[in-house]
DNA sequence: GTCTATAGTAGGATAGAC
DNA sequence: GTCTATCCTACTATAGAC
């Protein structure tokens, strides 16, 4: 059946979840999936292959659930909210941390690291449609490089996700500092015409010396 | 002879950049080391123990190494340069996914969540008190709570260091990004006494609407 | 496609000689 | 303190019955 193909996919995760991607071998996986462990070899040839084509089926779940969210964001700080919602949501739910734990195993499994980047990439891809959207009339689009920094906004949050498993209030910590943060370029955006104006100017300056 | 459990320490790491968190077992930490495998129950208990033990270890080192660095960073554009050139130097000597490694691994090992979360630490108040120092006349510091920011700071290095991992190119970029917000605050710091003080008014309010 | 059985390997941990 | 030897467990992967 295909559905023991998908049974493995979900297995693949919840070991992951439950014990780590060192946890996760062929017996972990497909006592969680509830089907033989042979199986894993059979439709996938080797444990990493399977981790590997579950990481990417599963971000390719989570990130097509929250798409619409995306679309909807009109700033930066919404985008901050949403990634704290979505943090929250998806913590609960266990699928968060797993992302991070690919990212650890990938830096020594080049077959990992190929299907961890695609992931991170879908992600990314996301919030690089919000910064276009949300920049087009700032300063800051100038000065920007729009992918680059959605690559680090990806990167800091998971950086945020693994950071939360060693001291969850330190966590939630950080992500209210990152949120007065964004308040704080809020209140520049509303400075009024003669500062917006002055700082366009800046901008605008310092853009011209890049290129 | 303490000797011994100095090379297991050593060892331990060298095991970990090897083969990462999850290959870092009792034979290939001691065979990095040069010594018995045995050594490692006899001086440590067990593997976790020993890991967390270098965790610790290793990170007072290169913190203490870097201290002085941090003492001279005047502004936080300074900061991001120290931090770029701290990512480029470790790495070459490989010393830098190891806490993202054990960080990872401290997902599910709580012996080891406790030394890691001890170790981000040690970077985590390098890194306040810079930002206590840098900040302390700017509008920033009424409105942003630097523990909490200096923990943010320190996840997202740590989750670009992962990035690195799978993208290199693309954590490269990602700093590059963090550079030019950087440039943005200090635009936003020379922007001249009219608006300074109109920002400085507006963070006021709002500050004072937080307590 | 799915199962059992098993070969072969690697790892955690300990006992006991030196 | 350090070594060899070893036990036991868990893992990857395959062969072969059904």
């Amino acid at each position: 059946m295909a559905d023991t193909k998908q049974r493995l996919l979900d297995g693949a995760l919840l070991a992951v979840r439950r014990h780590g991607i060192a946890g996760a071998s062929a017996r972990t996986i497909a006592a969680a999936a509830g089907v033989n462990q042979a199986l894993v070899f059979y439709h996938y040839g080797s444990v990493d292959e399977l981790l590997a084509a579950a990481c990417l089926s599963a971000t390719r779940d989570r990130v097509s659930v929250w798409s619409n969210e995306f679309r909807s964001v009109a700033n930066l700080r919404e985008l901050l909210d949403l990634g704290r919602r979505l943090h929250a949501k998806e913590r609960r739910h266990g699928n968060v941390s797993v992302l991070a734990q690919f990212l650890a195993g990938a830096q020594t499994d080049p077959r990992l690291a190929e299907a961890t980047r695609a992931a991170l990439a879908l992600w990314t891809t996301e919030i690089e449609d919000v910064l276009r959207r949300t920049l087009a009339n700032s300063p800051l689009a100038q000065i920007a490089n729009i992918p680059a920094l959605a690559g680090a906004i990806s990167a800091a949050f998971v950086g945020i996700e693994l950071y939360e498993g060693v001291d969850a209030a330190g966590a939630q910590r950080a992500f209210d500092a990152l949120d007065e943060m964004a308040g704080l370029l809020e209140l520049v955006d509303e400075l009024g015409p003669i500062a917006t104006r002055a700082l366009r100017g800046k901008v605008t300056k310092v853009a011209k010396t890049r290129r």
